[in-house]
DNA sequence: TGACTATTTGTTATAGTATATCATTTCTAA
DNA sequence: TTAGAAATGATATACTATAACAAATAGTCA
């Protein structure tokens, strides 16, 4: 596990085991291909790995210096292809705001779900609000509007970093 | 008004007259600026009435593009200066799926806004729905998170565009 | 007014994000 | 085993945004 000083990581750590968090991830990803008949390649196993190393979500860029470290010839079309793959699995999702990627916390099925950025950590907390996709599909169907895709990202501070405020 | 073929251009008329919306947007930013002491140059007021040449938020880039053609040594940064000018002061919206800026319905006073992008016609329409801010405003608190931010952005088509559906 | 100061704009360079294109390799299924 | 499809390699380039410093302009006050 990652860590600082002997405490945990903040950008990393949860408080929670994220060796097991990357591996679930990895093992319901590879189930889920094999299910839908689709080739999680080494390259892209390894991608996806890459982006649940912590919860916060990491830029393309980050992905391939780290690849790059293991993977000779790693060039942006490398990651970028990697990256529409699992985003086309729903096994990541794009966070619009930071033009960066974050592992998906229930890849089963799709799912419209909003985002908890911690300016602080840095950490992406999924949710999938029934209340919020209700009060969103009334506002556009009020107007006639019929929404294909949903983007909603809350920037701020998330308990844990709130808490030495007091 | 800008037209294609006689009919209305769908990028940038909504049935309604856009100089006029242009206008009064001017009219509201020059009247904002000055209550508050700041200063809309001659070139953050192109800017904005560049932005506001439609409905659908408009690229960095294109706004540099257009403003070239009248301003001699216009560069990424004479238009990203003024950008963020115009957003701090709340004139004009930044809408992070697109990387395009759009303006502001109803600068007045701050607020958290929604849109609406019709992936068709490219309008952008902002709502300001308090449903909405609830229900986010509550799943975010339930979580002890601080919202500080929003982004919400849906993508989809809008009741013009959709009319040829039948 | 005139000089000081802060703000705005000009200019060049560069960082950061993403895609187009074509060649090569690997996988799959017949 | 081999043709075709899918994935990856490799190079180039497009698009988006900011850093850094110089020059010009506007606002302030002696």
């Amino acid at each position: 596990m990652v860590r600082e000083n002997g405490r945990p990581s903040r950008q990393t750590d949860q408080g929670h085991d994220h060796e097991r968090c990357i591996a679930e991830a990895v093992e319901t990803a590879d189930a889920l291909c094999a299910r839908r008949g689709v080739r999680l390649t080494k390259l892209r196993r390894r991608v996806l790995e890459l982006v649940w190393t912590s919860h916060a979500p990491i830029g393309a860029y980050d992905v391939l210096r780290r690849l790059s470290q293991e993977h000779d010839g790693a060039a942006p079309p490398t990651v970028y292809r990697a990256l529409d793959f699992l985003l086309e699995q729903g096994l990541i999702h794009r966070i619009e705001s930071l033009n960066a990627f974050v592992g998906c916390a229930d890849p089963a099925e799709a799912h419209a779900s909003q985002f908890l950025i911690c300016q602080d950590c840095g950490a992406a907390a999924e949710l999938q609000d029934p209340a919020i996709n209700r009060a969103l599909a009334r506002s556009a169907g009020s107007l006639g509007f019929l929404v294909k895709d949903k983007t909603v990202e809350l920037r701020g501070l998330c308990a844990q970093c709130r808490e030495p405020e007091a």
